[in-house]
DNA sequence: GCTCCATGCTCCGGCGACTGTAGGAGCAAG
DNA sequence: CTTGCTCCTACAGTCGCCGGAGCATGGAGC
């Protein structure tokens, strides 16, 4: 007589692993569901959908800090959307950063296998450029 | 009367922070240095030089594990290059799927932000994306 | 010699976002 | 009724550090 949704199909549905939905739930982003007599946590369609819009958050790379505001703004959806707009565009700005850092990253590491003379430690350019800062190129990669 | 360096000195140099070389030492990533009568740890230039290496690689995005692998190497000049050649190669392969993953990332966040009517958050596509994961065109991202 | 204070020490907890483990209890099928 | 899967809590561990508390050290100036 349980018409609650047990948390492994949750976790099917959204795809969001069992353990996390737990840890979602201790954190607050979750609220706290019903349980079945034996202790066991139900939950109903919502549920599924704020998960979907959890994971969906976290693959685009958002905090969850952010996506805390982002859940509040969508529960009132007659607010301005100024604050969900520009939490994206932060978000958009720290991507194009981190792309810039690994194009660099990618140039010195091709650098550094094309180099690679596949003889001894002794000639090999991979080891070489790590030892001698100097001979890096890009000093702004930092991720 | 103390012909070692500083830990502070260290710091500067191979621009390691102080608390950061105690837990490579701790690690031992770093061997552990004489101590001066007071219990100071004392260092040379060659300890610069190990931690500039392991600065720039971690700069490179290489775990530690990798580095404690690719500092073995630095120190037998006359083995084969090839295991650095390897582990070089595995972060370059790596970084090219984090590129690829991010320019998809940007592409999503971007028609986010440029959909955005900057009205209420009901017409916001912002969350709408964010709610509907069938309205995103990649699936693959996952940075 | 004495004081002053920057620098050093150890120990320990915290960060973010989980993951894993131990040791149970619930529950449905056979 | 037993088997075996699902679920529970509680807590430790992951990675690569960072920061604070509460002391000890050491060099410079007086």
């Amino acid at each position: 007589m349980s018409n609650g949704i047990a948390i492994s199909k949750v976790s099917q549905e959204s795809a969001v692993k069992v353990t996390t939905i737990r840890y979602y739930e201790e954190i607050g982003l979750l609220s706290t569901p019903p349980r079945t007599e034996g202790g066991r946590r139900t939950y109903d369609r919502s549920d599924i959908e704020r998960l979907t819009f959890i994971r969906h958050s976290r693959e685009l790379g958002f905090a969850i800090d952010q996506i805390r505001t982002l859940l509040q703004l969508q529960d009132r959806p007659d607010q301005s959307c100024k604050e969900a707009d520009g939490i994206a565009k932060a978000r958009l700005v720290e991507v194009k950063q981190k792309i810039a850092s690994l194009v660099a990253l990618r140039a010195e590491l091709e650098r550094m296998v094309d180099g690679c003379s596949h003889g001894r430690v002794e000639t090999c350019k991979v080891i070489d450029i790590l030892a001698d800062h100097a001979k890096c190129r890009h000093h702004q990669h930092d991720a």
